[in-house]
DNA sequence: GCTTGAACCTACAGCGACTGTAGGTGCCAT
DNA sequence: ATGGCACCTACAGTCGCTGTAGGTTCAAGC
């Protein structure tokens, strides 16, 4: 830690879990507040900086989006006001939220049949190849997108 | 439809849900074989094309990644193997989606719990706003980085 | 035969949310 | 003074598409 309890970017990297690089980039996109630098050009955080990127982050873990958070943000910097907005945001996540998890069970229930029936024979007698190449077999909804890795 | 059976690739684009471009793009990243063309250079796709476009695309839809169909496509080409591979492939993908079924479904109850207690206030007061900057609060798993949208 | 307009072609940029690399500078301990 | 790590900027790459610009081909209607 530099003196008079500022920050490097490391430190904060390490206290919020977040990647060195991540910071930087929230730093570009103006989501993080541009800190003070040292003589040598380094930046230097504050306490102010450590809690906005934990919002930031726990926002992330929560599934937000950065335009989400943004607005997040700006809602969080004016206390005053009704947290109606907040709540939407919320509840607009949650029911993304609930749509993932009920494709994600359809998917599973696709995914269990077919290695249930593979008796690990030939590639010929594969369900699981069988499966994926004839689509009338299968009971997962068509067209929308899969959902991408984590 | 092109003479003799043959597709074009808005055929395929309509007969397959995929669009035209994802059609190009399977091409030039070499999940699609190149097709004959016709004098005046347009693509000319046969049934065979068609079969591999549909696994690819039955294979996105069941969160199969590109690398992982392309492996899948290999086997299907030499029936006579073993299928373990092909087995062990689903299983891996079966794994992940349960991970992020366990992952969202902690994910919903702390949004339901944060949006539960939002009383409609003011932000000062606003729990969305409150838990996202407290992690201290939070019941969901800290660093592995949140799922992305589908 | 000619015109129109949809469908096709290539090449390339952009999305979100990072992550990695190259090449250089600062900082601290020994 | 020197070693080695942490820091700096700038930019390219990831995944799986999607969109755009600017041009060519095709089939149908007149």
């Amino acid at each position: 830690m530099a003196r008079d309890g500022r920050l490097t970017i490391g430190d904060l990297s390490r206290r919020t879990g977040c990647k060195v690089q991540t910071v930087r980039y929230y730093e570009q996109i103006g989501l993080l507040p541009e800190p003070e630098r040292s003589e040598g050009n380094q930046r230097l955080y504050r306490q102010a900086h450590l809690d906005r990127l934990a919002f930031v982050r726990h926002g992330r873990e929560l599934g937000f989006s950065l335009d989400a958070i943004r607005e997040l943000l700006s809602l969080a910097d004016r206390p005053s006001h009704s947290c109606e907005a907040a709540d939407a945001i919320a509840r607009s996540q949650l029911q993304q939220v609930e749509n993932r998890i009920a494709r994600l069970t359809s998917l599973k229930a696709e995914l269990e049949r077919m290695i249930e029936e593979c008796r690990g024979g030939r590639v010929a007698d594969c369900r699981v190849i069988e499966v994926l190449a004839d689509h009338s077999q299968c009971l997962a909804d068509s067209h929308p997108p899969a959902a991408t890795a984590p």
